[in-house]
DNA sequence: CTAAAATCAATCAAAAACATTCATTTCTTG
DNA sequence: CAAGAAATGAATGTTTTTGATTGATTTTAG
């Protein structure tokens, strides 16, 4: 097996583990412990996953408590922001994809009350909407992925392949010149699936969130067609996602 | 088990429960009394538990979902007996559909951290695993249903129909002689669905539902094989539901 | 209150995992 | 095809982790 498939492999299998064993690697990957640890090395230097003893671990796997709340509400300030602006952008009437994520919970918390249709797999952006009269809300099925909330897995993924959005509201673990990127292949997998039925696709996402790489890849920046950003973000990316073409907002 | 893995698992742990045995801790983790310890002195450092002597109780308040619904809940007490009750029913390792409703909610809550699979209608109970990883949760898709927080139409049944489970725990708006019944069409349509992949039924539902019809008739009594209540249940309720070889304990 | 039982802290040797080096194999590239 | 670069796996010594043992401390029962 090749070093980036290996690689590829080791990524995959953080999606259900957000620990993984070393041995095991080795096992699962047929190499040697000196080749495990220098793929690690290597994932751990492009800041996938963090080394630990004994193996590594996933790296947005588990706040911790202490500032778990600290960190789902870092950048909330630009994070509502983001929210109120993209909200703005939404016409009565049209049908929305909302992904988890907390920055587009703040985009559904602006279009509360608001009449529109909304799929959803983030059992907390369907709770905004708890009891709204006005929007109608649809939640995809699935595996409800522990602690953060999102339904995924083939159940989400088959039910979005029978609807279609006017609008796509995304966000996104980590974007860079390759593209999108998010943490684990279940919820690029339906991220994925939500590009491919939506007209248009609008990512939230502040500035702490560009030149980072998440775990996988989730496609290039060509099918983006609005980013929603905050005034801090750094005039080289804004020119980076003009140059594909992609419209930018400051919020 | 390595020493990272470990650590993780201790805090699963403890989203279910307050306070875990050093003892139980050993079994679990199949590790001497010596790494346990030096495992919560390790988390406690982190500011992640609170070590007291014989083991470890979680820090974080544990958070109630809705916590003012439950609190102004009819019959409160008697729900959570029928919920411990019902609870104890179940064994390790089994398919639970779970449908909505505050008495249903109270089952949930004494299942926490047990080896599971959930299948359910509500977003509510979804809630209530939000971080568990021993219990693996699967969301039916459909309509929010304002207020009530339960996943309704043909979505959620055309998801019921692919899947087969053990036990159905269900709530539900009245019981009489002429059978249960709930309070609207959609919610009764997926309970026809739900009793109709689960091998038992089980009905969970406080003394105030007999005797009382509510809108829309579900199915008769024949169809339950077991109702869950409290003891302020009158007995010739009790008589009638012996009459229809439906099994009544009460909690 | 006292004694027995349980739990804890400290220490140590064995085991596991680690970093480093080096020879061998595999892959590039001219 | 051949020289060089990169990747791999084995071997080395070092560091970390682990479970057992010891005696001290706390809790429980009488």
């Amino acid at each position: 097996m090749k070093a980036t498939e290996r690689r590829l492999k080791i990524q995959d299998l953080f999606s259900a583990e957000e620990f993984i064993d070393a041995d095991k690697l080795c096992r699962k990957l047929r190499a040697s412990d000196s080749t495990v640890r220098r793929d690690l090395i290597a994932l751990e230097k492009k800041g996938l996953l963090k080394r630990v003893h004994g193996g590594a671990v996933s790296l947005q796997a588990r706040e911790e408590p202490l500032d778990s709340q600290w960190l789902s509400n870092r950048f909330h300030q630009e994070k509502q922001h983001i929210g109120k602006t993209v909200a703005e952008l939404v016409e009565e009437g049209q049908t929305l994809i909302l992904d988890g994520g907390s920055t587009v919970a703040e985009v559904a918390r602006h279009l509360q009350g608001r009449s529109l249709q909304i799929i959803t797999n983030s059992i907390l952006i369907a709770q905004i909407f708890y009891d709204s009269k006005s929007t109608e809300v649809t939640l995809t099925g699935g595996f409800l992925y522990p602690r953060l909330g999102v339904l995924l897995g083939p159940l989400c993924e088959q039910m979005l392949d029978h609807v279609a959005a006017d609008i796509l509201i995304m966000g996104i673990g980590g974007i860079t010149e390759a593209g999108l990127s998010n943490s684990n292949t279940l919820i690029v997998g339906s991220e994925r699936k939500m590009i491919e039925v939506s007209r248009r696709v609008i990512v939230a996402a502040d500035h702490s969130k560009f030149g980072r790489n998440a775990m996988v890849h989730l496609s290039s920046l060509d099918t983006v067609d609005l980013v929603v950003s905050d005034l801090a973000l750094a005039p080289p990316y804004r020119q980076l996602l003009e140059r594909h073409e992609v419209e930018v907002v400051l919020a």
